[in-house]
DNA sequence: ACCAAATGGTCGAATAACGCACAAAGTGCT
DNA sequence: AGCACTTTGTGCGTTATTCGACCATTTGGT
């Protein structure tokens, strides 16, 4: 009667090997071995055993008593991008919306509750600089790209994410009312873009497009850029027009239709 | 007695978790147990077992009988961008040079014999696209980006790497003799920036200035063009001065200062 | 349809890893 | 300096994982 948690299927040691890996985000680069115990929960002589493999095997840095990823991190990240077409297909895609549109154009998918960032194009003279990052995770709430995706799903989906998500009170124009996001969320969906202004950061507007609606992968395309440079709506529908074309093209790519992403066994069309 | 290759504070099922996750290269995105256990080497039952526990931590998807990498690893990647300040600091940095030289302008280190991209910006109607992203391997001894690193190290060193790493005849131009690939190298190490046509990619010219020569982190920025577009040697002098502008910003700015990307201890101060 | 080869999954004995307890070496405060 | 506290490093018994072997099932060729 002993596992009683773990499955025989699902080794323990790698998933704490994992945790570890993860115990190193945004505002913690740098961690000392009790630091990592601390995030992650595990006892101190595993951590410890755990981030010396990790040194070991190149992923990442010992620096006396403190430990950090090291790039190599980067060619796990590399193998998927690559291996999915990124470099040849999407990023051109990014860049030449980008630059028509001249503001940065990003390519997000739902991952555990948020938009996380899986692209991202950047446009010659950028003053508007975020700090995201391919990687980046983003509130599917009170963003653009995030209600965008939330419209792909089905609306018990999408309603039970908007009605389970914590959030804070990014701005003053953040939306509170679970209802209305709700209701903007059934709005994307009709009209097929997202447009959120200031919810998240003060004075910038996001714009996004959901890309496939087919399959189980949600993924979305879209922008910021300030509210202030995108004041008549004309400029905002030129902007929605050209990320609709970079969705149409996407989804014409197949890249990110059938299964993919998706997460668990589909017996059926093998074919 | 057991135990006599791996050290004890070694995780061997850690490393194994690991060397599965990287079996997804760009070339082999789709895998099957069998798949996974022939490029590992592992046994298939422990193989099994690994790659069943990628899928329950979110990092592998499973399509009947195949895997493939989720995009949640992307998140390991992201945690390292961010934390060493890459979207804040050095994107916007490679996005304004690329605006001014208009081409791509990437950032790479030095990884296991490899050059490797850890940044890159991109043009906007950027035609030649290269299909490389964040965490692409390119070799060291025939693409300027590689040279440039080299011209970091020790003469002893770059000297020992010129005469270990293999390498093919990627181009007619491929440089195949050892000691003039040195010979380059020292050029490069005298003048700054180092230039390889053709040698890597038919008709295509790299050009790249190493970064950072203190610490014993190796960082070079450079850029890639079809030879044909930079005939004039003005042309050339005009990008390497915007990437020396770029390399003399990072500097300054110490992310790669110190051993933040150091590999072992280094008790007392080396400098 | 048949067989051969390969793959996915399961079980048990051998072995590796965990977690606890403890020692040692810093670190900060009075 | 002395003391309390934190952090790192090290055995050892217990627990988990591996590896090989064994079926069940699938795949591919003739």
């Amino acid at each position: 009667m002993k596992r009683e948690f773990s499955d025989r299927d699902i080794s323990s040691t790698f998933a704490k090997g994992m945790a570890v890996l993860r115990a190193f985000d945004d505002q913690h680069s740098r961690l000392s071995l009790a630091d990592i115990a601390r995030v992650t929960g595990l006892d101190r002589a595993t951590v410890r055993r755990l981030t010396l493999t990790l040194v070991h095997l190149g992923y990442a840095c010992r620096d006396n008593k403190h430990y950090s990823l090291s790039p190599k991190v980067l060619t796990l990240a590399g193998s998927f991008l690559r291996g999915h077409q990124f470099g040849t297909v999407v990023q051109p895609l990014l860049n030449t919306c980008a630059a028509r549109i001249r503001t940065p154009v990003s390519l997000a998918i739902v991952d555990s509750g948020c938009a996380m960032y899986v692209a991202q194009s950047t446009l010659q003279d950028d003053d508007v600089t975020f700090g995201f990052t391919v990687g980046s995770k983003l509130p599917l709430l009170h963003t653009a790209i995030g209600r965008a995706l939330l419209s792909l799903g089905s609306a018990s989906w999408s309603g039970q994410t908007v009605d389970t998500s914590p959030f804070d009170r990014y701005t003053p124009e953040t939306l509170m009312n679970r209802r209305l996001i709700k209701k903007q969320i059934s709005v994307s969906r009709t009209q097929g873009y997202a447009i959120v202004c200031d919810e998240f950061e003060p004075g910038v507007t996001g714009i996004a497009v959901p890309v496939n609606s087919l399959g189980s992968s949600k993924v979305a395309v879209g922008t910021s850029c300030r509210s202030v440079d995108i004041p008549r709506a004309a400029d905002r529908r030129r902007i929605i027009e050209h990320l609709s074309e970079v969705a149409q093209k996407l989804t014409r790519s197949k890249i990110f239709s059938d299964d993919r992403f998706e997460r668990h066994t589909h017996v059926g069309n093998p074919g």
